[in-house]
DNA sequence: CCTTTTCTTGACACCGTGTCAATTGACAGG
DNA sequence: CCTGTCAATTGACACGGTGTCAAGAAAAGG
């Protein structure tokens, strides 16, 4: 692949993100990322023969971009469990609202293209490891609560993070992010945490 | 409308449903169901109009079907704001499963679908209702916790009923519908209700 | 200057929704 | 028995979006 292929492969995905992160992602179509880009829209079948390859490649630059895994690792250095929880909830939370046109692409396909589902589960499934790491962290501090097995608390934290539940909340509820992460590490707190019961 | 009309009405509804249950339900056509109606795709087309008609009419099919609005009413008898708040979970949570096919065509449809993106939303508002009513109950009795104020509170659990957390805690993360509703009970009672957090 | 790669134009197949027109069959009332 | 009405049928078609194909232009690089 020569530079000419690679510059014009990321002027496309480029494109792609500008069009996305302005709302109604599902309605851009493959000509009209084409556009922005400047090219043919068989030019762009040229570089990403599916419209799911397309998106996942955006995907990935997105999160090169905001540097997620290193967002998300970072919250591993907490020194007590909780506030791993803490800090794993801020990074992800706050990188949904920047991921939300991509993400919203990718849920509008995945039930209709087998291609668009698997990468999009690809990506889903690493934010679980990083719950069940999260939890798994709590565990050994002994304050995980009682409530749940791992394995539950893990899921529990996944589904809170969704993002359907944070486009629910931002959008639905008209919360603010900032409330968003806030309500969110208290309830996640709340919910998975031994917190003393008695007394405080 | 005669009754000839009144009966091939409920036939086609009636087929909608049961192509709609046995999953994949996006991938349910106009055609597949006009045929399992034992009709012609464009007589479905003179009994509903649109897509989206369609899907609104057996909708609230499954509604009277059910009796929705009576289970949801019956949990506005329980005593305590509490037992209220777990009937109204339960009642809630036992519909999803029934719905879940009709609720995934609607939430496929409504981010291109002005028509079903409406209906969708008010039904959606209606659950709300019926959050914020079980919410006020908890208020009433001074169980509401400290934590949030009491649209706050109803926007949590609203959250918590969606469909997409049904779905992801059922299909991704392997609950039985038992323990969906469990666990969903205990979590909304411990980030909702001010459950004496000195001694027990 | 010639070759290879990239991109362009334009046409087309496929699929699903929704529309239209012409026709058939059944049933009811005068 | 004729007539009008209503439900349904058949078959064709427009539209919008994805993805494919072929022929040729343009640019980069030796």
């Amino acid at each position: 692949m020569s530079r000419k292929n690679l510059e014009t492969r990321t002027r496309i995905v480029q494109a792609t993100w500008k069009m996305m992160e302005g709302g109604d992602a599902n309605a851009v179509r493959m000509g009209d990322i084409a556009k922005e880009a400047g090219i043919s829209r068989q030019a762009l079948y040229l570089h990403f023969p599916a419209r799911a390859d397309l998106l996942d490649a955006t995907a990935r630059y997105l999160d090169e971009y905001y540097e997620i895994d290193k967002r998300l690792a970072a919250s591993r250095s907490a020194k007590t469990g909780v506030e791993r929880l803490d800090a794993f909830i801020e990074a992800w939370g706050d990188y949904i609202p920047k991921i939300y046109g991509m993400a919203k692409a990718f849920l509008a396909m995945k039930d209709s293209d087998e291609a668009a589902m698997i990468a999009w589960t690809n990506r889903m499934e690493a934010l679980r490891h990083g719950c069940r790491a999260a939890i798994r962290a709590l565990n050994r501090d002994g304050t995980l609560s009682p409530d749940h097995s791992p394995g539950q608390a893990a899921d529990i934290l996944w589904t809170m993070l969704s993002v359907r539940n944070w486009e629910q909340l931002r959008h639905d509820c008209g919360w603010s992010q900032k409330r968003y992460v806030s309500v969110t590490k208290r309830s996640a707190r709340r919910l998975l945490v031994n917190e003393n019961r008695v007394g405080r």
